[in-house]
RNA sequence: GGUGGAGUCGCCUAGUGGCCGAGGGCGCACGCCUCGAAAGCGUGUGAGGGGGCAACCCCUCCGUGGGUUCAAAUCCCACCUCCACCGCCA
């Protein structure tokens, strides 16, 4: 959500950033429906006002009084429940704009409609290179015994799987290793629920975009998140924070869920695509201050390239262009991991600074030392998303006897194994 | 799932239709007092929106949403959350 002064004052700029990010909204229908808005509020405010003091008369008088009072009134009330319903209709379709203004993005992101005008920043690592024909992590993990693939499908339908054996201790090993990396930097783990109301949604920016994506039970009107992001925003929504508390950062974990609904036949093979998954999240909420949530961006995504590093995989950072970045999104770098086997990266992280885009959905604000109180920024990004980081660790990591080599910094977690 | 109780301005609490458009205490801030502090005394102390050049003024908010009424923290309905007990259960 945006400022509604912010937009009256720069309207050029608004209208940018619905041009550069693609988003179907008219910015003056959304300025004309908020100068009416508050011509209603201020007509509504007096007509109350003037209410208010004819109850008070109405309390002192005597019967006969009453009944004139009565009959005066009945016109001015009739004219008040006009103008409230008048304005209770602007406000509702104000909201329904305001919830679709889109975030300012940075100067420096590439200018296009989608990924394909992302640009790769930058390239860590090498690909690694097989004396034998590398399989790919379906092929590998069934070989093993590490999946099962139809026998899930019988039970939860399409992009089901079960991890079996050494890659359930493998996928604990990575979450274990990322939540320890995370404490060191004084990261608070939070494991948080995945069943969530609509308001936190909305509060993300999940909704009313990305409602198709997200799973929803109606019996209960919960929802399933798609990251623990939804939850962790949620955790503080409407509270005024204390300056002395921030940054708050959090390590989330949770289960994710995703309808994958726009990607149909698209990865349905394997562990790449699926519609549940794990992942340890980085979460910051910071001062309103581009400067502090800029150093904080860096920093997610210096951990996640650490993992990364780290783990030994082969990555590139990506600088995602303005249609690619998503409604609320102030920045947002992804990282895609090497894939031997598909020959091509594929996005295993995203780090995301919002400014306060999302704070301003959510009501998270914060109280600095002089009293006065702001909306905080908000950042995330992926630590480590399971299965998919297993299947490039898979790839990247097997022998030509179809073992894995345990990179080194899981080993503690595995007993000490360097192979699987 | 059942029964009963509860949700008030940071915290505790008063409040059962107009004197509550919210009182008190704690905490906090400032001032007085003091060499300094404590204690004491005094003053102030929520959020959102709107109007005005301004000092200021107005509206909304007592879990949320509806309803009754000239008037709702207070009455009615639904929902949410919490507590207690019963039932069920990893």
């Amino acid at each position: 959500m945006l400022d509604k002064r912010f937009i009256r004052d720069n309207p050029d700029a608004v209208k940018d950033a619905v041009r550069l990010k693609g988003v179907d909204l008219d910015v003056d229908e959304l300025l004309a429906l908020d100068q009416e808005n508050r011509k209603l509020q201020f007509e509504v405010d007096e007509a109350q006002a003037r209410r208010k003091s004819f109850a008070k008369q109405f309390a002192k008088a005597d019967e006969a009084r009453r009944a004139e009072l009565r009959a005066e009134h009945v016109e001015f009330d009739r004219q008040l429940q006009d103008l409230r319903e008048r304005l209770a209709q602007t406000s509702a379709r104000l909201s329904e704009l305001m919830l679709l203004a889109p975030g300012i993005p940075w100067e420096g992101a590439p200018v296009g409609p989608d990924e394909s005008a992302n640009v790769v920043i930058r390239t860590v690592g090498t690909r690694p290179e097989f004396d034998f024909p590398p399989l790919d992590h379906t092929e590998l993990a069934e070989k093993r015994g590490w999946a099962e693939f139809a026998r899930a499908r019988r039970v939860a339908g399409e992009r089901a799987y079960a991890l079996v054996g050494d890659m359930v201790m493998l996928e604990r090993a990575v979450h274990s290793y990322a939540l320890d990396l995370l404490r060191e930097r004084d990261f608070t783990p939070v494991a948080v629920p995945a069943l969530v109301k609509e308001a936190p949604l909305v509060g993300t920016g999940m909704f009313p975009k990305g409602r198709d994506e997200i799973y929803e039970i109606p019996a209960d009107d919960a929802f399933l998140a798609g990251t623990a992001e939804v939850a962790l925003v949620g955790l503080h929504s409407g509270e005024i924070l204390d300056a002395g508390q921030l940054p708050i950062r959090y390590a989330g974990i949770s289960p994710c869920f995703r309808r994958e609904i726009g990607s149909a036949s698209r990865d349905v093979r394997g562990l790449l695509r699926v519609h549940q998954f794990e992942k340890v999240e980085q979460f910051v909420l910071c001062v309103n201050d581009p400067a502090e949530s800029a150093r904080w961006h860096a920093e997610l995504l210096a951990t996640a390239e650490r993992i990364l590093t780290d783990l030994g995989l082969h990555y590139e950072v990506v600088e995602c262009a303005t249609g690619d970045m998503g409604l609320g999104k102030f920045r947002m770098n992804d990282i895609n991991t090497w894939f031997p086997t598909l020959d091509r990266f594929r996005e295993t992280h995203s780090c995301s600074t919002l400014h306060d885009w999302q704070a301003r959905r959510a009501n998270l604000r914060y109280r600095d030392s002089g009293g006065n109180i702001h909306f905080a920024h908000t950042l995330n990004n992926t630590a480590v998303a399971t299965p998919r980081l297993l299947a490039a660790i898979l790839e990247n990591f097997q022998t030509a006897d179809q073992q894995v080599r345990v990179p080194e910094v899981l080993r503690p977690y595995l007993g000490g194994r360097d192979l699987l």
